[in-house]
DNA sequence: GTTAATAGTTAACATTATTAACTAATTTCA
DNA sequence: TGAAATTAGTTAATAATGTTAACTATTAAC
């Protein structure tokens, strides 16, 4: 009985003869499948800490240099602000953040760390640096900062959007 | 009032000065993003052709070269069996495949195209392979090449298994 | 011939994503 | 100034996805 593993399966789609194995393959399964063992891996490193989940949330709050609504986290992060309270929900339920009204705008919800998480935050950091170089291991500094920079490349090639750019809308 | 969009986000996450930025942003989380944006595109092209999902399940039905059990499809896809009888259930609802029970082992199931699948392969094959390209717009061959092959040793240093190797079960 | 393992399915449940409808607050502009 | 439009956030409904456990049937092991 021989069993194949998916190693061997995308070793297989890239060096495969027939073009469509190579080429007809969507890229985003990759992605996809980096995506799953990546935030399997580090959820189960971080989980000890009380939370397993919304980890880039987490980290976009807490170094927010500007005030920091749903919104502002909704654009940066490319989720929808549905799905953002839910997310939020989650963290202040674990206690990690606080809404706080905006006094100048009472619209707006400020999201703050609250205490707790300010102390635990260098040893999430120190996770997800950690997770970040096992997954770039072998990767040489420049190569995973080329790296990096051509996942951005492939974001704004399906974005289509400028690159590089900030899109600021001046009041009248 | 000045709104920031993800892109901008993604560099200044590359090029802040502050460590914490660049590096203690989790990886997974760019490749996430690729992912949803990537097959949110190529759904939207495939769906005229009468599905919307699983792509990559039929290309590996479509080009398998062995036969092609739940089980075979489960493994070298990293998608757990009870998802994959729902996927399946979805492509045999839209008429892309049939079930077929192995009469030399009547507990497992063959995978096939359909001849409506069959037929409208090449059209997928070449949405992928078009997308794909959009995807890698502005890299060389050579760069594609090399790119894709780091995504493979990501997810391998993720995976923490031996590099290019099958494993073989032998019956003793 | 009994026991164990394998392939596939079903059911229950949790998570995640998406759309529409809604409240409250602020901005626009005639 | 005040009606209309916009913005921030929430709730509810629905669909898609992932995970675990329990199950049937078939085959393999010994």
């Amino acid at each position: 009985m021989l069993t194949i593993n998916i190693l061997n399966y995308l070793c297989i789609m890239l060096t495969d003869k027939r073009k469509y194995i190579s080429e007809c393959m969507p890229l985003g399964k990759l992605m996809g499948n980096i995506t799953k063992s990546y935030y399997g891996a580090l959820s189960k490193q971080i989980e000890p800490l009380g939370i397993d989940r919304h980890f880039a949330t987490l980290v976009t709050i807490g170094t927010a240099t500007e005030k920091c609504t749903q919104q502002y986290l909704s654009d940066l992060l490319y989720i929808d602000k549905v799905t953002m309270v839910r997310n939020l929900d989650y963290l202040v339920k674990k206690k990690f953040i606080k809404r706080i009204v905006n006094p100048e705008d009472r619209r707006e919800h400020l999201i703050e760390l609250t205490e707790k998480a300010k102390k635990l935050m260098p040893e999430i950091h120190a996770e997800i640096t950690a997770m970040n170089n096992i997954a770039l291991k072998g990767f040489t500094k420049k190569e995973a900062k080329l790296f990096r920079e051509q996942l951005v490349t492939v974001i704004q090639n399906l974005e289509n959007l400028p690159v590089n750019t900030v899109s600021i809308k001046i009041k009248k």
